[in-house]
DNA sequence: CATGAATGAGCCTTCATTCAT
DNA sequence: AATGAATGAAGGCTCATTCAT
């Protein structure tokens, strides 16, 4: 298919991957060259004035839009996981990545939390929230279940949030 | 593969489901008959007095223990889940199910509501919100992922909460 | 197929006939029982007067038509011809068969010859030329072939005539 | 089979064939090249003085004789035959092979018609005659049936043809 | 007589890979 | 750097047959 794909035959193929397994590899590294939190989640101009909205902006980037490259990456990740899920080879890999987003975002609330816009106990498991709902929600509409993405992930956000914070 | 692992051949299979995809979409039927929120989450003596603790304790009970029985369907799951992303037929069945598990905790929420246990605004994003988490930290444990499963899940129901209702 | 068709189970099958093989050719024996010249040919009332319609009308006779019975016969013997192509075993019997209409037909030119109404040369092609008339007629008519099968018949009759005694 | 006949894998014939009915079907388009009316009866040099000839030697030439090729050929349309009264789609391509011989056999008879050699009512059952009883001797042969094929071709020849003009 | 359950052999097909050129 | 041709292994499935009950 790969071979028709791209007008070669499945030989030259084999010219530059020494193996299906090695393909599929080098293709996960390259889709997921730029899969990183910080490419979501600019944290560099991050403020006390714009933090609610870097958070919650972030996770909307995370979701599938109109963009066919970022729709990619998350389709690639969706399969990538299945993967991970029967391969303890790819699940070492799964698991780094999903690693940093996790980091991203307790560093993030940690920051959240020395301003006095998160609240400030338990930041690992607000955390891991985070990160699991943005993950399902991906996931959810690539599979094209009907639910209000946004207002579920603002929601999420706010749980997060010291009262007078939450976004409207 | 099956047949090995039963120890018959390939035909004498034939003699009892008529194709792959049956013996598929029969042994999903099977594996899943249990799998309901009523199942987890024991809403028939819920009362003002147990409902955080059957709301914290139905999602403990979703996520994967040492019942090997219980774990085979998670495992099922997780793979149907995989089907599912490629093939509508089970994508279909697979939002009928998570629909249910939805409604459960929209219906949940609405009596914590009523009893004032739960915060009455976005009940709909909330219930989703539980729904994610509980589905994707099941997820996270069956690929043996490090983390604090309970906290994260306490820290999800509590963000459903009204204050004075916390568990501790 | 016909385990299914008869209401029985396949070992049911194998009670009353030893193998596929016997059951096979027991049923052409017994769609073959009435499928002989004379059943076609009336020549117990054959006549001087009566001849050319004799052999004109078990021609036709022979070729299917409305009659259920007489049609599953050349179908089924349509099959068996087909198997005798690639199997000694078979041949023999179609051989034997046609070997049959064969004499008859040459009988019946002899009576015919006798009597001055079929040209007395060369009565053996002449007994084998109807033969095969009749029968890839028969074929073509199974096969839905489109042609007029009554002129071809009454041509090929009167072919063995002499003059004056044309059918019209 | 075929893959053992011609010493390869059964994978390797799937590189030159997408499927087994494509092989199927380009054999026969192989097979059936070069049999055609015009190839066995030689009309381009046909003549008054040719004429009787030329019918009777095209016959001869259509049944099996020592030449390995043209035996396969027949061997071929005989089980091409059979898959033709069982398949619809072979039945068409059957029928259109049918249909040129009958046209060749029509328009023979008619020139023969024009120039007195044959008689000239019923051209069309007179030529279905001929097409059915060559086609049918071909079969005969093939099965190892023992009959005079020459004579009773002969015969059937000369019983198109006008008295005077009859083969010796 | 009949059936439920099973099986060896085989068929059509795909897939990952190799090898000579 | 690429290709034509091939292959071992396996997968989904059917078929004729058997055997214990």
């Amino acid at each position: 298919m790969i071979a028709k794909k791209v007008g070669m035959t499945k030989p030259s193929i084999y010219y530059h991957f020494a193996s299906k397994e090695e393909l599929v590899n080098r293709t996960y590294t390259h889709i997921f060259r730029a899969h990183h939190f910080n490419s979501y989640f600019h944290i560099d101009a991050l403020s006390k004035h714009n933090y609610v909205e870097t958070l919650y902006q972030g996770g909307l980037n995370m979701l599938p839009d109109g963009n066919q490259e970022h729709f990619s990456v998350l389709r690639v990740l969706s399969e990538f996981t299945m993967l991970a899920e029967r391969d303890e080879l790819y699940r070492e890999r799964l698991i780094r990545m999903q690693q940093e987003f996790l980091n991203g975002f307790r560093d993030l609330l940690g920051k959240g939390a020395d301003w006095g816009i998160v609240l400030s106990q338990n930041i690992d498991p607000k955390a891991h929230m985070l990160a699991l709902v943005i993950d399902n929600l991906s996931r959810c509409i690539m599979m094209k279940f009907d639910l209000d993405y946004e207002a579920v992930w603002k929601e999420t956000v706010n749980s997060v949030l010291v009262q007078e914070e939450k976004a409207k």
